[in-house]
DNA sequence: CGTACCCGATGTGTT
């Protein structure tokens, strides 16, 4: 079977795009391999093809192949697997949507040689019947897509993603494939270390990131006010569906207060919704006819994959341009222009600021709270966390931040809401108390936001700058 | 401050 005839057959496709082609076969030589596409060019097909060609082995009876793709989300995974069986192609994801009994036939099919690809989080790997059960087959091919996750999530937010290294090799060290639309240099560096591979080991192609049809502007504003018109002017002047995005929940509410006094019609979306609430709303935004505002945090993202967005606002300053470059990725899928506006006021990048320091607390922080935990419990379990908090030079969200790494690295058992019976299990782990790498984390964190502010000030071609910030030249015509 | 996974308990409507 050749992959040109597997792209008929399957995605009805007559031929490749880009270098598509040029991915998938690296992968199939057994080379690892870093795809940088835009998005909507069929990232997921350089892992899918590849996969199939595995599948089958090339004596006939040999144990079946399995490419094991790893993505950040539940919902990225279901629209994945769903689009692969409609097209007669074994596809499956294990994950927490699943019933105990409906995961426990899943692991017993994997165990058994079922399916060709298998979709899991990183998360997965906790479980040591899934390590089992996958250690039982041959993963010709591990596939890491929204590969920018590693860097974006991985050293704070979901730390599972920094433990690629360890899950290949427990895989044996399969070919790996990893995707993404937007990764500067240093995140391409730190995919690559991530997945415990060597700089010079791994096939980087790098598709660009241009993206014709959007039009990049910036506005200066102050004030709530001044914001609120240029998203009514954007909206007016850009008819069809727009995503605006916000920092806060709190400042988004205040903005659908404005807006339905105004009459505008809109809808909301950020994490704190019900689950159920946020699936209506994002079926009733992605159903191709339907023209609507949506109000966001970035909560609203990855496999938003609407064709028609037509204006994506930034109405406060986001904390990164690989952040910002990913949001706007969102309008213009269908290839028509686009409009991206960033609207920029002073007083946000105090904001970000303050937010950055909250996410990066120091090893004397941590070590101050670790502490507390241990010498004072009785107090912690009469009064809370404001016994610390009282404890500590500044009421910050630090802490907060302190005791989520705590949960997550085990250092912490049993509840704290309320705090009755926590316990401390064992000593700081060293990445916490490690000031230097604490230290190196705060300053990548500064100049991711430092770059975006720089975009925001440019007086040139924000495209240039755009494309040398994420390690590319602008094509010379 | 905002991003997600995990899981089992609980409640709802169906056979």
């Amino acid at each position: 079977m050749e992959i040109r005839q597997l792209l008929r057959d399957y995605f009805g496709h007559a031929d490749f795009r880009g270098r598509q082609a040029e991915a998938i076969e690296t992968a199939l030589a057994g080379r690892h391999t870093l795809v940088i596409m835009p998005t909507g060019m069929g990232k997921s097909l350089c892992f899918q093809i590849p996969a199939l060609m595995r599948a089958t082995p090339v004596d006939a009876g040999g144990p079946r192949h399995l490419t094991l793709v790893v993505s950040p989300l539940i919902a990225l995974m279901k629209d994945q697997v769903d689009g692969l069986c409609d097209k007669g192609i074994a596809a499956a994801f294990i994950n927490s949507s699943l019933t105990r009994t409906e995961r426990e036939s899943r692991y017993r099919a994997v165990g058994g040689g079922q399916f060709d690809l298998l979709y899991v989080t990183p998360e997965r790997f906790r479980k040591p019947e899934f390590r089992e059960v996958i250690g039982r087959r041959d993963v010709g091919l591990l596939a890491v897509d929204e590969a920018h996750c590693i860097s974006e999530w991985g050293h704070d937010f979901r730390p599972d993603y920094t433990r690629l290294a360890e899950f290949r090799q427990l895989l044996g060290n399969p070919t790996t494939i990893s995707l993404t639309a937007t990764a500067t240099p240093e995140v391409q560096l730190d995919i690559v270390k991530q997945l415990g591979l060597a700089d010079d080991d791994v096939e980087l192609i790098h598709e660009g990131i241009d993206r014709p049809n959007l039009e990049l502007r910036v506005e200066h504003v102050w004030g709530r006010d001044e914001k609120l018109e240029w998203i009514e002017r954007t909206r007016r002047e850009h008819p069809g569906s727009g995503i605006v995005y916000f920092t806060l929940i709190k400042t988004l509410l205040d903005f659908s207060d404005r807006f339905r006094d105004l009459g505008v019609p809109h809808v909301i979306y950020h994490g704190e919704l019900p689950r159920t609430t946020r699936k209506d709303v994002q079926d009733c935004f992605m159903s191709p006819d339907s023209e609507l505002m949506v109000l966001a945090t970035n909560a609203f993202g990855m496999g938003v994959d609407k064709e028609a967005i037509r204006f994506v606002v930034h109405a406060d300053l986001p904390n990164s341009m690989e952040s910002y470059y990913q949001e706007i990725g969102r309008a213009g899928r269908d290839g028509e222009p686009s409009i991206c506006r960033l609207l920029y006021e002073e007083a946000d990048l105090a904001t970000q600021m303050e937010f950055l320091d909250w996410r990066n607390p120091s090893a004397d922080y941590y070590q101050r709270v670790w502490e507390l935990l241990v010498n004072e419990r009785e107090k912690v379990v009469a009064f809370g966390l404001d016994h610390i908090r009282d404890k500590l030079p500044r009421h910050d969200h630090r802490l907060e931040t302190v005791m989520s790494m705590l949960d997550r690295y085990g250092v912490v058992g049993g509840k704290f809401s309320p705090p009755a019976d926590y316990q401390v299990l064992k000593d700081l782990p060293i990445q916490l108390g490690d000031e230097e790498l604490l230290d190196r984390k705060r300053l990548r964190d500064q100049k991711k936001l430092l770059a975006l502010v720089q975009y925001a000030k440019l007086e040139g071609d924000a495209k240039a700058y755009i494309h040398e910030y994420f390690g590319l030249r602008v094509r010379e015509d």
